[in-house]
DNA sequence: CCCAATTGCTTAAACGATTAAGCCGAACGT
DNA sequence: ACGTTCGGCTTAATCGTTTAAGCAATTGGG
């Protein structure tokens, strides 16, 4: 048994294997289409190659498109991915951390739950490997690759700005997560550096749990107001779909009554009778990125971290169009 | 050690382990945070207690809640899921299973890509568990869990008959894959049951390779003809989505140029200015049942396949309406 | 009082791969 | 010729768990 193990992985040298008999294995292996077992070599190896995904939202598209990136990536790499979906819910991620920890898998990459800080803390002290994706905590020195959120709240509201809009809302999830704050800091930021004094009301904050509700109202009070907003941003896609929704129902016109910016890619902006801008995120790269720190870091799990940070795209299209030649 | 095992796995009484020292396992188990390791677990047993899940394209949205429902589902049962995306390709999807079962999955469930039939045989001949999600093979005789899609189609073809259509078109896969077949017959019969006799140019069939091109030429065609069609079904969702963005790119007007039903089911749709009638599948019964009957194959590995097949429900909306309200 | 059954615990083999260590014979050097 | 080195192959321990088998000591019945 030993022979075949050595000569099966190259070591025929080290382990002074004969030609003769070397030949004789291989071949027999390939009679037999003798293919090894991966639980055997994990339990002597204590390696499984085998990486953990903890996403946020496995149905809202932008993080499909990661887990798919991942995968691929992963796969180019040498491992397999097992994929959960925290559902925004700091103890289904607990979880699944749980599980996957339990299955062993070498290390894991995590697009992070509200409320999940102590996890990571956890991975951490345990040192379990770990790359946190697209979201991240200031607070803890971590590997990351992550999308510059404030930037691209910045560059989408000077869009707006520029092209001619002065009352700017924007819709976000009253969240304590890094990235959602540095969206809502970006877009205050746009406002006050272009001499547009922020105006509180124009910053609606609508909770995961009754997102649907929670968007209407957010509009219905933009809207009410003496000086409605004449521009929306909104801090993701699910905000967008629900808001978009609900404009189209309240029969408003995009951009006329309402111009509008928002985070998150996908089919529906192309679709919606006026297209939307969009600010569109590096997903092949922040996957891939992501899978290569990670791989790094189980090589050599002593190294300092990496943080990464990627500029999102504004794709501009109709919805944001300069307001003078709207209705032209 | 094996008392340890015993007490653990509550066999205390069959191999009478005394209650004392039973207590004290437990005690001691839980102050060390005594967690079992699976892959020794695996190895023993040879039950990794994961299933393989190979999906035809992560990246629709369709199949992406099915892998959510299908990981929950399995969670429930104790199971891990491995996701895989063949990305509707034979030879990704053969390595997939490959990867899988080198693995030790326990079993699979397949949402089969085109020309994948002699993996779904040889998975049959080398008696590993597997079920089939949505796609099925007639001549191969397999547990799975379809929708009906002939009626599925036909049910639409009928809806658009009785709303006053009298040119209804189909843009469909130029797939071998039986459930296309089954859509396009699902239509086909509609009209001629209808007293509307089909007309070969009315069905165009789009190489998914070049599905963007092909969607164009096709309704590029489909509306140049002396009589245009004036309704189209799409028979999958990406279809609709190219098809709707060349046909606002065309600027027809849904329903007054053209009436339409889809098949799957999207935000998109919601959002499009004119809302769009589509085909909703059970997606939740299908991920769930697809799992138990998996399940109950692991547990029961000679019992007869069973073979469900689902309605799907054609949500009606304004892309369809009644052809003499149209322009009210 | 002795053999049998029962109770309570220990040993060890097995799953499949890896790898250090051991063993034997041939070649080689002095 | 004798010790050393090297090539070529075998043994066995290890990873963590399960489970059949074994072994004492105690209890029970006749």
């Amino acid at each position: 048994m030993a022979l075949v193990s050595y000569v099966l992985n190259g070591k025929e040298k080290e382990s002074r294997v004969g030609q003769e008999i070397a030949g004789k294995i291989k071949q027999i292996a390939s009679e037999l289409g003798y293919q090894p077992n991966h639980l055997a070599k994990s339990l002597r190896s204590g390696k499984t190659h085998t990486i953990g995904l903890i996403i946020a939202d496995i149905s809202n598209p932008f993080f499909a498109n990661i887990a798919r990136v991942v995968e691929d990536e992963a796969k180019r790499h040498g491992y397999t991915v097992i994929i959960g979906s925290s559902d925004e819910n700091a103890e289904k991620s607990r979880d699944l951390l749980n599980v996957l920890i339990n299955r062993q898998v070498d290390g894991f990459i995590i697009v992070s739950a509200e409320d999940s800080q102590e996890q990571v803390q956890y991975l951490k002290d345990k040192k379990i490997p770990f790359v946190l994706l697209d979201r991240y905590f200031p607070a803890i020195q971590t590997d990351f690759v992550s999308t510059n959120h404030y930037k691209a709240a910045y560059n989408a509201g000077v869009h707006l700005v520029k092209n001619g809009y002065k009352r700017i809302g924007m819709i976000a999830y009253d969240s304590q997560l890094f990235h959602m704050q540095e969206r809502i800091r970006g877009y205050v930021e746009a406002l006050t550096d272009n001499h547009i004094p922020f105006q509180e009301h124009w910053l609606k904050r609508v909770r995961i749990s009754a997102i649907e509700q929670g968007v209407k109202a957010a509009i219905d009070e933009m809207m009410a107001s003496e000086q409605p907003v004449d521009a929306l941003i909104f801090a993701t896609y699910s905000l967008a779909i629900n808001g978009l929704k609900y404009i189209n129902e309240l029969r408003l016109n995009v951009p006329g009554d309402l111009a509008i910016v928002s985070f998150g890619q996908a089919e529906a902006f192309d679709l919606y009778y006026c297209p939307i801008t969009y600010l569109k995120q590096p997903i092949g790269l922040l996957g891939q990125t992501a899978v290569e720190l990670l791989v790094k870091k189980l090589k050599e799990p002593q190294a300092e971290p990496s943080q990464i940070l990627m500029e999102a795209e504004l794709i501009i299209r109709a919805s944001s169009k300069t307001k003078s030649l709207v209705n032209n």
